[in-house]
RNA sequence: GGCCCUAUCGUCUAACGGUUAGGACACAUCCUUCUCAAGGAUGGAAUCAGAGUCCGAUUCUCUGUAGGGUCACCA
């Protein structure tokens, strides 16, 4: 009998490099000083960089390096319909830009770093059926031969007869499966998933520790879950368990809508032999719509994407100490004492993020970003919006460039001090801002009465324009003006 | 729907079981002012509801309500 299952792990997966004890000393534990946090995030290449893969970036970072840590990056690509061409560039940019400091990880180019490579999922697969193998052999999962159909009947039934859905128990046809009918099949070339075999109770209570929640129970993982998919991929799960081991993480730090299935995946460590990881569940940046709260969608908030920060011109700087300060909400105090400091140097606390959801909140970023701006030289300034502009204004990145000096003099009017002018919240306020200083601009510039006299309709504006222009004189002296 | 999480000014939040419930943003008023800003001063503004424990509850317990998350061969 369990002759068979060996045969059939091998039919499964023949040829193995390396076996786990291999692997185990392959990527020995980390020779770090006490307390020394090792974290990770971990994206995947769809092209987009949402501005919660920024925050939980920011986290990791700073957790791990103000314990003398490290912190690496992952490629998660192992959805291989998501994959799109050139996302791992835009990730790594991105990180770039926000100052996100990796010890290792995959950098430009392609280039890894790091002893505990490799740093995409997609070259890691040996690894992963290394330890399905394991499992397979210990008949802790089995091949489950249900096609997409199958499990779509399933669960209507389930609907049907109200009971709680999913891949469990006597549900899990696969499960037991005559080992003879498995080869069978096998043979028969029938496509297949693997499933890990559950022997959690719903009903049981398993305390859980969360760095941000605290201590909660969630409910016993009871679902055979799909730990390789008919690709020959791993599934989320499965591979985080495996990576976060064997890159030796000790704090996975990750969104909150994993908080769920953390049953999963420390039933998975307990069935491999590990221990687990300390966690901590992110709470996702929310926005109002209509009168209720949501999360910040990619598909209808155009700033849920870090791209929109960048169109906009707020300063990098002025985005991260916005997140860090909806982290941590004594950042803004910490600040007002250390103005000079850098962010980085701040101390951030896990267990001061928020519970529960925050809301975008722009005023407040746009504060934030006034201050920033408010504290540079004007030649920063100059250098900043000209760097924008050239990006997304051309008309006026030739305006500033046209004569740098007059530009320059324009920024410095009452900067520097404590006093310091706070109008400019982003680089495309500037047009606005300044715009007046450039006969060229401003002359074509109808843009300024939709400005100014915003909230007011067409027609008043009109009105209010052209009785303006009746009694208005170039020649009047500021007293008669 | 099941399970889980969360609940303090409009927003982000602070408060060993004992505070006139604090701060920041936003808002309002006033001052300053050749414009626009900036700055200064002042102000309004909150413990979701109901029970219980306690001398005392924003804080602990229960119920309700509301919002969020999750229930894939996606991560």
């Amino acid at each position: 009998m369990s002759d068979l299952r060996k045969k059939i792990a091998d039919k499964i997966l023949p040829n193995l490099k390396f076996s786990a004890e291999d692997l185990e000393e392959k990527y020995p534990k980390r020779k770090l000083k006490e307390g020394a946090c090792v974290t990770r995030i971990a994206p995947s290449p769809t092209g987009f960089m949402h501005i919660g893969n920024v925050f939980s970036a920011i986290i990791n970072d700073r957790i791990a390096h103000q314990s003398d840590g490290v912190m690496f990056s992952r490629i998660e690509d192992t959805d291989q319909k998501r994959k799109v061409e050139g996302a791992v560039d835009i990730i790594i940019n991105f990180l770039n830009e926000f100052k996100i400091d990796l010890d290792e990880g995959e950098k430009k180019d392609g280039v890894e770093t790091g002893e505990y490579g490799p740093y995409r999922q997609s070259e890691r697969i040996e690894i992963y059926q290394t330890f399905l193998k394991f499992l397979l052999e210990k008949g802790e999962a089995y091949p489950c031969f249900c096609s997409i159909k199958d499990l779509e009947e399933m669960s209507k039934k389930q609907e049907e007869e109200k009971i709680r859905p999913g891949y469990r128990g006597e549900w899990a046809v696969c499960r037991n499966l005559e080992h003879e009918k498995i080869w069978e099949m096998l043979n028969n070339g029938k496509p297949y998933v693997i499933r890990f075999k559950s022997e959690g109770n719903f009903e049981n209570k398993i305390p859980v520790k969360d760095l941000v929640k605290g201590d909660r129970e969630l409910s016993e993982n009871d679902l055979d879950i799909v730990i390789q998919k008919s690709d020959g991929l791993p599934t989320y799960h499965f591979a985080h368990v495996i990576d976060d081991h064997l890159m030796r993480t000790t704090h996975v730090l990750r969104a909150d809508e994993w908080f769920a299935s953390l049953p999963i995946h420390l039933q998975l460590f307990g069935a491999l032999g590990w221990q687990a990881p300390n966690y901590g569940h992110i709470s996702p940046i929310q926005k109002m719509d209509g009168d209720s709260r949501r999360k910040i969608s990619k598909r209808h908030d155009p700033e849920a994407s870090v791209t929109y920060y960048d169109e906009e011109g707020y300063p990098v700087d002025a985005v991260i100490e916005y997140l860090l300060n909806l982290a941590n909400s004594d950042f803004e105090d910490w600040r007002k004492e250390n103005p000079k400091l850098l962010n980085r140097e701040f101390q951030l606390k896990i267990e001061r993020l928020s519970g529960s959801g925050a809301l975008f909140d722009f005023q407040k970023l746009k504060d934030v970003s006034k201050e920033i701006i408010a504290k540079m030289t004007a030649k920063e300034v100059v250098e900043e919006s000209l760097k924008w502009a050239r990006k997304y204004d051309l008309g006026l990145a030739g305006q500033l460039e046209n004569d740098k000096k007059y530009s320059l003099q324009i920024f410095d009017i009452e900067r520097g001090g404590d006093k310091s002018r706070k109008d400019i919240a982003k680089w495309s306020d500037v047009l606005y801002e300044i715009g007046y200083f450039f006969d060229e601009i401003f002359d074509s510039a109808e843009l300024y009465f939709d400005k100014i006299l915003s909230g007011i309709d067409k027609d008043d504006q009109k009105l209010i324009k052209d009785k303006f222009l009746e009694t208005y004189d170039e020649k009047d002296s500021k007293d008669e003006w």
